[in-house]
DNA sequence: GGCAACTTAGTTGTGCACAACTGAATTGTG
DNA sequence: CACAATTCAGTTGTGCACAACTAAGTTGCC
């Protein structure tokens, strides 16, 4: 009773359009809730991070969301533009450049506060099916990550 | 027991992140897998499609995918460039633009059979898991979907 | 002290996603 | 037939993701 080869390449059958679709609905949800706040869905991420953190390196905050300067050095002036942070290069080692939130910046996470209940409304889950769900996506991330990096080591040699 | 306001905002208890983490992982995975067929994930998932579906107008892509012109029309002329397919305005309905696959295109499938089964391999689930989470992403982007229609029609009235 | 190796942000270029718009073709209705 | 509404593909502009690279600063080792 296994699956014929030629259903492997059926659009329905795979994990990563269903991820990639949910992703971008996610995304479609969250571009409608943060219109008030005028944040995009990753500059809100950005926030979310400094609200919780403080102040931090690009480095830093690049860590905490898996992105790489030049995903952030762009989205960071916007922010700026915007006088939600301020960028101010690290006395102590000038090549650091600190990310520090201004007043806005933080009166703005009150605003955010109501944020998760409404994207958790549209999903239609509950907290514990969230939870799970949260749960095996970390998993599935980690499991590709470390793969990711095994065929590029494998590229490396060749 | 619940959960105070404040932790709401915490990004480990965001579920978009972990999907938008794992869309990510997993586009990382296949930009190392596809690389030997010279497509990106988009334009794979365009190619599935057309392996399955045959020759199909541009508009009946988009909903397979969930993906407009705007996105559609230069991913197909990149895949028309290296040759997998062909743009043709129909000749019934003069607005529309038929994608046909070429022989070079049609070929490329045999290629392609073995990428679902590394894939899979990367993310360590097994068959079933696998169907589990697909299911409830599914479920989810439903959902989104829905609640991102309803906010728009709520705009709509204000 | 001097210099190679490394770290950190930033820039450039490619591709995707999507909103808003244009222009051409078709359809529906009087 | 005439013409308004709709459909379809494409374009433009904005923003994100990421690879590859640059420039400046720091660290380690002699």
């Amino acid at each position: 009773m296994t699956t014929p080869t030629s259903d492997w390449l059926r659009l329905d059958q795979q994990i990563c359009f269903s991820l990639h679709a949910a992703s971008r609905a996610f995304n479609g949800v969250y571009r409608v809730i943060l219109k008030d706040l005028g944040l995009t869905y990753p500059q809100y991420l950005v926030m979310l991070v400094l609200w919780e953190q403080g102040d931090l390196p690009v480095k830093k905050l690049g860590e905490h969301l898996r992105l790489d300067s030049g995903t952030l050095s762009p989205l960071l002036k916007r922010l700026e533009a915007a006088g939600l942070v301020r960028r101010e290069r690290s006395a102590r080692d000038e090549r650091s450049v600190e990310v520090r939130l201004t007043e806005e910046g933080t009166a703005l996470r009150e605003s955010a506060l109501q944020v998760p209940r409404r994207v958790a409304a549209a999903t239609g889950f509950d907290v514990d099916e969230i939870r799970a769900l949260r749960t095996r996506l970390d998993e599935l991330t980690t499991a590709l990550d470390a793969a990711a990096v095994d065929a590029a080591a494998l590229e490396e040699k060749a």
